[in-house]
RNA sequence: GCGCCCGUAGCUCAAUUGGAUAGAGUACUUGACUACGAAUCAAGCGGUUAGAGGUUCGAGUCCUCUCGGGCGCGCCA
């Protein structure tokens, strides 16, 4: 398919005389704000310097040389060069490759195989799945799509927060205060009621974080008291977790955590000793990062016990080994911004230059009241509650609408998971939000129920059309309605790109928005169903609409149920 | 105290990474189902982009300061 941008720029060149390439041009060229103002435009403020003439004299200039067959007209607005494509060419071009292609639409080969590891979800074992978790879940997943969409391998990693301290804190409250029965009845809560007594009860009791530091020692020892129990609470936590990644249908390739890292950190001490980068320091192991303006990084307790930093780093040496990645993307929260470039600049003194392929990808909190969540006092909200309450809702909902329906359950299931993960990814990253149980109850305007049901609505006429899809071919639309919406077909390859370079979902959660609105408004304003001429290119349109949504919230994690 | 992130319509978020007239959704007020699915569409209302300076052809976006919020800062992860 012809690449409009690359044209309209090459057509720029070459009436520039070599002063400006192809690529540059390529950078600035933009898409107009305004109706009216076409399709592509080109901002000439950049070459008033060059050429010593005013912008809107220029523009003037390049819109009066430049045709093109493809180019209806070329306008100067100003200091712009506005360029209108031919509609009808245009929109023939890009359903034909649609409907050609189909769901491979706006892949690429830019990985050629190579693989990119993606450290995602790690919850913490015998702690809840929180919504917080479900952040990195939803956009892990979803980079892992975004990534095999332009070629890469993705490894998913669930790097369990199956080690530490806390476990020390878990086995002491336990012995305390737990109760076995009351555990097996019901883990999770037992586990997490007994960690949050252990901080309440610390408070007046210091005493008990020494204990606690004991019993991790012991674990990490090898004693059989601490192990069992370790293990007793690691499966049923691991339990949990896997009824919520089906439901999510999350795919995880590894679930190597912390602890799989246990008999791997001597060898990592080893060499940073071998690389004379531990010094000590009040009694502990660090990795001194003073020239970098950066605190140290802590490589061993006082007590000799590893820390987290110390896992991260062999997990780091053993993923470049294991996987040979191409890019080791972090999804984890922007909490640990420090910890990550500690660890990177660790890996680099190391002289490890791959360090630079790392990436974390940092996320904003889910605040609740205006503050962070926490585990130890008990503030969190639960995902499967959550889950189950939004698919209660999408049940109701089509009870009402559609109770004709043959699946009910399981299109309810696809619409109230994709409510969550969209009301998660819709926006970026970074931003913190606040946690609102009715917004994600929510299925009418920006939500991923919208984008389902436009879907299903357009699913719906191609039903009754009676036609099959592989047949249409395009006939030059060239009405505004379906103009808007061809534009934004167009725009599905260089959308998954952009949110490939950012690691940002919500750019192609933008984008499935703004491709179903624009066919709920030529929905509303063309009748598809008209037995004209017209009828089989209309179909391609809905069609391929239907190709494209589709993929968008694939890439998302989401489904696109045909009914809804 | 030091460092990082953020502040855009009542609320939740965009703004082609420095470009034209700051846009969507929601809420509110109207209109459209004997209509290809009303989880929809159409129209209206809503803004000194927290504030003050600066950089230049041009600033919501970049630099400085002030105010307000969030998060980190060695034996937690």
């Amino acid at each position: 398919m012809m690449d409009y941008n690359k044209l309209f720029a090459e057509e720029i060149a070459g009436k520039l005389d070599g002063s400006m390439s192809v690529e540059s041009i390529m950078g600035l060229v933009e898409k107009p704000k305004f109706e009216g103002q076409g399709d592509l435009a080109f901002p000439c403020f950049s070459l008033a310097k060059t050429q010593g003439k005013a912008p809107h004299i220029i523009a003037g200039e390049l819109a009066e040389r430049i045709t093109h067959p493809v180019f209806e007209r070329v306008a100067a607005a100003g200091p712009y060069v506005n360029c209108f494509l031919k509609k009808s060419v245009v929109s023939n071009e890009t359903l034909e490759t649609i409907l050609e292609v189909q769901a491979d639409y706006g892949g690429s080969n830019i990985g050629q195989g190579k693989n990119i590891t993606i450290d995602f979800s790690s919850p913490n074992i015998a702690k809840p799945f929180s919504m917080g978790h479900l952040r990195s879940t939803v956009i892990g997943n979803s980079l892992a799509k975004i990534v095999e969409k332009v070629g890469y391998k993705a490894v998913g990693i669930n790097h369990l927060g199956d080690w530490g301290t806390q476990f020390g804190k878990l086995i002491v409250a336990y012995k305390k205060w737990g109760d076995e029965a009351a555990v097996k009845e019901n883990p999770i809560p037992e586990l997490l009621a007994l960690y949050i007594k252990f901080h309440q009860e610390a408070e007046g009791d210091p005493g008990l974080e020494d204990e606690a530091r004991k019993w991790f020692w012991r674990l990490e020892n090898g004693d059989g008291e601490a192990e069992k129990l370790w293990t007793w609470f690691k499966e049923e936590s691991l339990q949990e977790f896997s009824k919520i990644y089906e439901l999510l249908e999350v795919d995880i390739d590894s679930y190597a955590g912390e602890a799989f890292y246990n008999d791997k950190m001597a060898a990592t001490i080893e060499l940073l000793k071998t690389n004379d980068l531990l010094t000590e320091s009040q009694g502990a192991e660090v990795v001194d990062l003073t020239d970098e303006g950066l605190p140290p990084f802590l490589i061993r307790k006082s007590d000799g016990a590893t820390l987290y930093g110390t896992r991260d780093l062999t997990a780091a040496l053993y993923r470049k080994e294991h996987y040979q990645f191409a890019k080791s993307l972090y999804v984890v929260g922007q909490e640990q911004t420090l910890h990550f470039r500690q660890l990177k600049l660790t890996l680099k003194k190391m002289g490890f230059d791959w360090s630079d392929e790392m990436d974390h990808i940092s996320f904003g909190f889910i605040l609740k009241d205006g503050k962070k969540m926490s585990t130890r006092k008990g503030k969190v909200v639960l995902l499967d509650q959550v889950l189950k309450e939004v698919i209660e809702l999408a049940e109701k909902n089509i009870e009402e609408r559609n109770p004709a329906l043959a699946n009910k359950a399981e299109t309810a299931q696809m619409v109230g998971v994709g409510a969550v993960i969209f009301h998660d990814l819709k926006t970026e990253r970074q931003n913190n939000v606040e946690f609102s149980l009715e917004a994600m109850l929510r299925f009418e305007g920006v939500t991923g129920p919208y984008v389902q049901y436009t879907h299903a609505r357009a699913c719906s006429i191609l039903r009754k059309s009676g036609m099959a899809p592989d047949g249409l071919a395009p006939v030059g639309l060239e009405d505004v309605h379906s103009w808007e919406v061809i534009k934004d077909l167009l725009a599905f390859p260089e959308t998954i790109h952009k949110s490939f370079e950012q690691s940002e979902p919500s750019v192609i959660a933008r984008f499935a928005i703004e491709l179903a609105q624009d066919f709920n408004k030529y929905y509303g304003h063309v009748k598809v169903l008209e037995d004209d001429k017209q009828l089989e290119g209309r179909l391609a349109l809905v069609f391929a609409v239907t190709v494209v949504l589709k993929e968008s919230l694939r890439l998302l994690g989401i489904h696109a149920p045909v009914e809804m």
